[in-house]
DNA sequence: TATGAGCGA
């Protein structure tokens, strides 16, 4: 009766605090609002980076208008409502405590699950993340994805918890993806985007494959274009150019997903557009 | 070496 669900009481207005008898009303984790946070989470960015050689510097886009690079997008297509992560690459170690202490600064952690098989009960490699706000979550995934899991030599990946829900991409161009092997192992989704980025600029991302139970790479990743000249440019510019301390081998991407805002054609319809053909 | 991606038991 004191409160309806689903609505912020007005009793959260700014009042008067007594110093002397500051004390928390019922939540453990320190009071931070939003925007303490969101400086304290820059503070610590900077400072990681400046622990970091140059290539594991996250990327800063100078220019203003640049369309997000991969998981910005928010998905709340019109509703705030979604405040979970999907989070996966977890090592069979990486436990529920494990991810709350990896979140715990930011006050704003809900719940955690990570899923387990249910006959082994092993962990299977991903959980959620469940934030007070879908701002909270947001920021966590762009502050946290790609960046360093503690204790371990894998970053976080983070995406949003789709729900049913999707994710819609405002992105509407396709893209024009090359496959890169030879990789040396140190090799990271963001040294990749940095080898390339430079000499193209419609890269729109890139991705190392990862081992999911070790972590490691697999020695291939992807870099998706969004100019289908650049991306054959870069075929022959960039085959046996060097990244990191390897020449890497490129070759066409088979498309595991055929294009972003085209509709595909089904079998039927291209078996019928060949025998159309010959007929 | 090789073609990504994993969503709540």
């Amino acid at each position: 009766m004191m409160q309806q669900s689903g609505v912020v009481p007005p009793q959260m207005a700014p009042m008067p605090i007594d110093p002397q008898q500051q004390q928390y009303q019922h939540a453990p984790p320190p009071p931070m609002n939003q925007q303490q946070w969101m400086m304290l989470q820059a503070q610590q960015q900077q400072s990681q980076a400046a622990a970091m050689p140059p290539q594991l510097w996250p990327q800063q886009v100078p220019q203003a208008a640049v369309p997000p690079p991969q998981y910005s997008a928010s998905p709340a297509s019109g509703s705030d409502e979604i405040r979970s992560l999907w989070i996966g690459d977890l090592q069979p170690w990486m436990d529920e405590q494990y991810i709350n202490t990896c979140f715990y600064s930011t006050g704003e952690l809900v719940s955690v699950k990570v899923i387990r098989n249910k006959q082994t009960g092993q962990l299977e490699g991903y959980g959620f993340l469940e934030f007070r706000s879908r701002a909270t979550a947001e920021q966590v995934l762009q502050t946290y994805n790609g960046t360093l899991m503690p204790n371990s030599e894998q970053n976080f990946r983070l995406n949003w918890a789709t729900l049913g829900a999707g994710e819609r991409r405002t992105d509407d161009s396709p893209d024009y993806t090359i496959f890169v092997g030879d990789l040396a192992a140190d090799v990271t989704d963001y040294l990749l985007q940095e080898t390339f980025k430079p000499h193209y600029l419609s890269v729109k991302g890139t991705k190392v494959v990862t081992d999911r139970t070790t972590g490691r790479s697999k020695g291939y990743g992807f870099v998706r274009f969004g100019d289908e000249t650049e991306q054959m440019r870069a075929m022959s510019e960039m085959n046996g150019a060097l990244c990191s301390t390897r020449p890497m081998r490129i070759g066409p991407a088979a498309t595991k997903k055929p294009i972003g805002g085209g509709q595909q054609y089904e079998k039927g319809h291209r078996e019928a557009l060949i025998s159309g053909a010959c007929n």
